[in-house]
DNA sequence: ATGTAAGTATTGTTGAACAATTCTATAAGA
DNA sequence: TCTTATAGAATTGTTCAACAATACTTACAT
């Protein structure tokens, strides 16, 4: 069915409807009110308020609230409420720890997926042209994008979903800085590594990778501190 | 946060359960049957037949649900019921994979914390204690926590927590085997591996994990097949 | 056997209710 | 003025009962 390296854990459009509990729709619609911004961090998540909104009953907006509870998007404070998670500057040297490791081991792997090679490409050419456009939010976009790419060298759904998540909670802090100077930096970097993996120069690319990362997580932590 | 063996409440203790909400209490009931082996892979969790044991309400129960599932212990199907996960062969491929990842970049780290490693120690003598002793389910607890340990040398709050994520769901496959001849082939390899950790000499230490890792893929990859 | 239809059981979701806790605003006391 | 106390309001935690939607079972007909 779905290869073991594949990216279903990305993709957030699907084309067809596929059938979904109410609290998998709710919690479908917070969190990307949370990735995308619309709800920022620290934001409290008032009951009454969304079920009115949302238009589903409170007990099923409570089996949401779990779900992105345990996805790190909301902190449940017991009988205090449901807030959009902060994320503290060891949340982010955490989250960076992590990176370093899945980016790492993806990069240091020997046989790369052509398919996501392919992929990469795009990803890259996206971020170029949106950046070319001032589109500076569809770079981030589409650096994320180029980044789950690399994890999913990898070859493992698990990988793919911790992944998926890393960058959903770096994006609480991605909102609290200008997309530009956020992602201009890396950009042709990110054209560097894609450079890099084709030729299978991967000790080049590895240590690449690894100042990428330590620069992004100094700005990252610039940012929250 | 709320682990199985953190508050060894039962029936008895709940009136006294103030600390966390009911739901995760019921998660922490479920989980540790999961994991314990009380409710095997493919076994129905029957709403009615839960409500009325554990004494809380079905939408008490459905917050619990969606909380393992999210840890893939449970799976849900819609209008179909909720079922203690089956692991295919993939996904034990899959989750040694990660286990490679994780464990890889643990071993070959040169900051090797001595906390961490007296930690190691102890895990490896409790091993070889209830080898001796004829104790086999308690060698596997120990095996499971030597290899915790190996992940937390990665300095990772989150590379944790997924750790002992993989390691729960890897016990779902545990319960169809024999413990004896699942952990006795591993326990000098522990050892061993301790050995060379202790001494620094990282790069045979990942050879030996790297050995080991595949070995004991291949012993569960039959168990489940 | 195969397929179909009716009846039953279980899950999905809701709304109301009440208890428990926290928050708020006001008043009393130092 | 600054605390502290406290009553009241607001919000969360949990349960219950109800009904709709879906799946499962059984009996029957072909």
């Amino acid at each position: 069915m779905s290869e073991p390296g594949s990216l279903d854990a990305y993709e957030e459009t699907r084309p067809f409807r596929v059938r979904s509990s109410t609290a998998e729709w709710a919690a479908a619609i917070l969190r990307r009110r949370v990735t995308q911004g619309g709800l920022l961090p620290g934001s409290r998540l008032v009951e009454d308020e969304l079920t009115a909104e949302l238009e589903v009953s409170r007990n099923t907006l409570r089996e949401a609230f779990r779900l992105l509870g345990h996805e790190r998007l909301l902190e449940h404070k017991l009988n205090r409420g449901v807030y959009v998670r902060v994320l503290s500057p060891a949340d982010v040297a955490d989250i960076y720890r992590v990176r370093r490791m899945i980016e790492g081991a993806a990069v240091r792997r020997p046989d790369k997926d052509p398919i996501a090679l392919t992929a990469l490409r795009d990803a890259v050419a996206d971020a170029e042209r949106a950046a070319a456009e001032g589109r500076w939010l569809d770079v981030g976009t589409a650096d994320l994008r180029f980044h789950q790419i690399i994890a999913s060298l990898n070859g493992s759904q698990r990988v793919n979903a911790m992944m998926a998540q890393l960058l959903a909670e770096l994006r609480l802090v991605f909102h609290a800085m200008d997309p530009r100077v956020l992602h201009a930096p890396f950009l042709p970097r990110n054209r560097e590594l894609l450079t890099l993996l084709e030729s299978g120069r991967s000790a080049e690319a590895e240590h690449l990778l690894a100042t990428y990362l330590d620069e992004a997580e100094r700005v990252l932590l610039a940012a929250c501190a």
